[in-house]
DNA sequence: CATCAATATTGACACCCTTCAATATAGATT
DNA sequence: AATCTATATTGAAGGGTGTCAATATTGATG
């Protein structure tokens, strides 16, 4: 007896009221705990201060200091720190102390293994623009 | 004279407290309203359920009902409709209704130029691998 | 038309997130 | 040490989000 499949669903029309769904994933889309770690990674990047501030320093060959970031985004001193803090405990950047400044950088090894986990679950997420065939037909 | 950039900032040490911060955008750092569309796509996305709920409608070919997907996630049927409806009002996906029950399907070019819209902004954000060089050095 | 099944909507609750003023902290400078 | 500067932290306010029970809606069926 074959295991039915979600993709199975045969005549839409011919399902009866009542009747058990089907309940097997397709192949190929996230199970829970990929999607809650995936959800955690976008999350993280969710918002346009931390996006700013990740590209920012991504950008930049040399560490910043708050004070140039703080004046770049539209938002006062304390949330700037407040998302700087948020990026630096999910290990994206790092500060060191210079003096009266923090400067931040980011942690390329890091940030590159999240684009890389995004990437891969945008795979699994949505279509992938077929190939133009390079035959003609 | 020339425009002082923020990866300019020459000897950190160098700095006079209180004097005022270099405010240059580096190159190829995302712009407020690219971080704010682009924090708009993610946030669409920054949710285990509906990431599977997209998941699961790309990877298959056909329709999927609701009742299925209820089936497969670890939330309430209230809770599926409702992250259901957020994919529709951003477009993604469609539903058609057939007897008692809804089908849900991905749609192919909405979902697939958000993933293109997000691989893109990831070029601005993270660090790219740079390509192992075939000299050895 | 009364009833049942599948889905959508409503409303309420709890929690989290963002923001900023105020304040604390750390370091420089006089 | 008193004071100034840059940054971090705290605490509070406001708004948003996720969840679900209850209910409404829509369609099928006897």
């Amino acid at each position: 007896m074959e295991i039915a499949t979600v993709a199975d669903t045969p005549d839409p029309t011919s399902r009866q009221a009542g009747a058990p769904c089907c309940l097997v994933l397709p192949r190929g889309s996230l199970e829970q705990e990929s999607a809650e770690a995936m959800g955690r990674d976008l999350e993280l990047l969710a918002h346009p201060a931390r996006l700013r501030l990740l590209s920012i320093l991504t950008q930049n060959p040399e560490p910043v200091c708050v004070c140039d970031l703080a004046a770049l985004l539209p938002v006062k001193q304390p949330t700037v720190s407040h998302h700087l803090r948020i990026l630096r405990d999910a290990g994206l950047i790092t500060s060191e102390r210079r003096g009266l400044w923090t400067y931040y950088s980011v942690r390329a090894e890091a940030a590159g293994s999240l684009g890389e986990r995004i990437r891969r679950g945008l795979e699994h997420l949505v279509p992938t623009a077929p190939e133009p065939s390079t035959t003609r037909g």
